[in-house]
DNA sequence: GCTCAACCGCGCATAATTGCACAGTTGTAT
DNA sequence: ATACAACTGTGCAATTATGCGCGGTTGAGC
């Protein structure tokens, strides 16, 4: 079980962080100004690069926000799945270390993340190809992780890996969405209730006494 | 009296940046495993830049190494005055803020740094218009904050600004080739001879009590 | 001595960024 | 209605970085 992640040059490495530098900078400018009253020229100041740049990176402003909207639905799964089942030895604590991290991202959370998280779909109207490329990305690292707990023999296996993680990942964007839509939505008790359903579905082993 | 730094442009800013991602990982690694030991492919990849690339900046190993041991003797004294100026009202208290930040650099080089600034005279026989300048850069920066000194009427004025600088950065320079030289040598009691040997001479207001 | 790996220095074509200036749009002030 | 400032989107030439591969050097192993 490999991860299957393409071999980058430098050309691609330095593309990747001016991208990183341009939208760092619009986060950074849309939390300060807010998104209407956010130019795509300050933009372009903050991040020190030329607009020409920024149009090489973007067709327009509407697909920054995109961006960054999609990047807090999907919480980059990979990366921190891969720390997870590093320093985790069971699927349950997989599971409860992946509750935590969200948790913590929730609490960082700004009203400026809402914004652009309810942008996000716009994004996918744009380039449909990208929705299926990410959702499938998220569902795959969740669906090694799963893989990896069957293998353990402390996962549930009369279902697959993958319809396990589409269960995971299509419960998490729901209810980050359900959150963004309003503010009200009690998002911390919904995640232990999220936590207490994945580990009944998924985990086989008996829960860890109190 | 104003500071003449050219505009720099962003492919100025670029290269810069490249540069100094260059020196960085040089000096890193010239820390971790010695000058001699270090190639160029190792710098190379530690700063991820291209082999190529490292050439359109220094034609060889022992450029970066003449660079890494200028900026240790000539301490980038310019950006140090302006805070300096900016964040104390009289001469007098400018020549203790300098003497602190020096006392705190030479407090936190290795022995690598000794070794690179040894190497420093070798870069200024490849380029000698380099060490006019780099040379005429610093005292220029001290002739800057003496002649504010001199208007503010708190510095000698029977000397120009340019001779009390000259006398500054050759006395500071030549402590520190010393201190290269021999890791015996007393630098910090030598710098706290030579703030009361600059104020004596520069200062015309009366010490502070202590 | 020969072979090989590691590294050096460099010519050259390609990729990414930059600066510039143009045409167009929008909102504000007169 | 007109003028202007601020911004957007884009074509194009120049700059900087990159990758590649070549010829050369050096040191180690056989």
């Amino acid at each position: 079980m490999n991860t299957q992640t393409p071999p980058v040059d430098r050309h691609e490495r330095r593309k990747l962080e001016t991208r990183s530098r341009i939208e760092n900078a619009a986060y950074l400018l849309f939390s300060e100004n807010g998104i209407e009253a956010t130019s795509i020229e300050m933009i372009c100041e903050a991040a020190d690069v030329a607009r020409r740049t920024f149009y090489s990176h973007f067709p327009n402003k509407q697909a920054v926000i995109g961006e960054l909207g999609i990047s807090r639905l999907y919480s980059q799964a990979e990366p921190m799945l891969a720390m997870l089942m590093e320093g985790h030895a069971t699927t349950r604590q997989q599971l409860d270390g992946m509750i935590e991290y969200i948790e913590t991202r929730f609490a960082a959370y700004q009203e400026v993340d809402r914004q652009l998280m309810i942008s996000a779909p716009a994004r996918f109207t744009s380039d449909p190809q990208q929705q299926g490329k990410i959702s499938s990305d998220a569902i795959g690292a969740f669906a090694r992780m799963i893989a990896a707990g069957q293998e353990k023999g402390d996962a549930r296996t009369e279902c697959s890996p993958e319809i396990l993680a589409t269960m995971i990942v299509g419960t998490l964007t729901t209810m980050t969405t359900n959150w963004a839509i309003d503010p009200t939505y009690p998002i911390f008790s919904k995640l232990e209730e999220a936590r207490l359903l994945f580990q009944l579905i998924v985990c086989v082993d008996s829960p860890e006494p109190e």
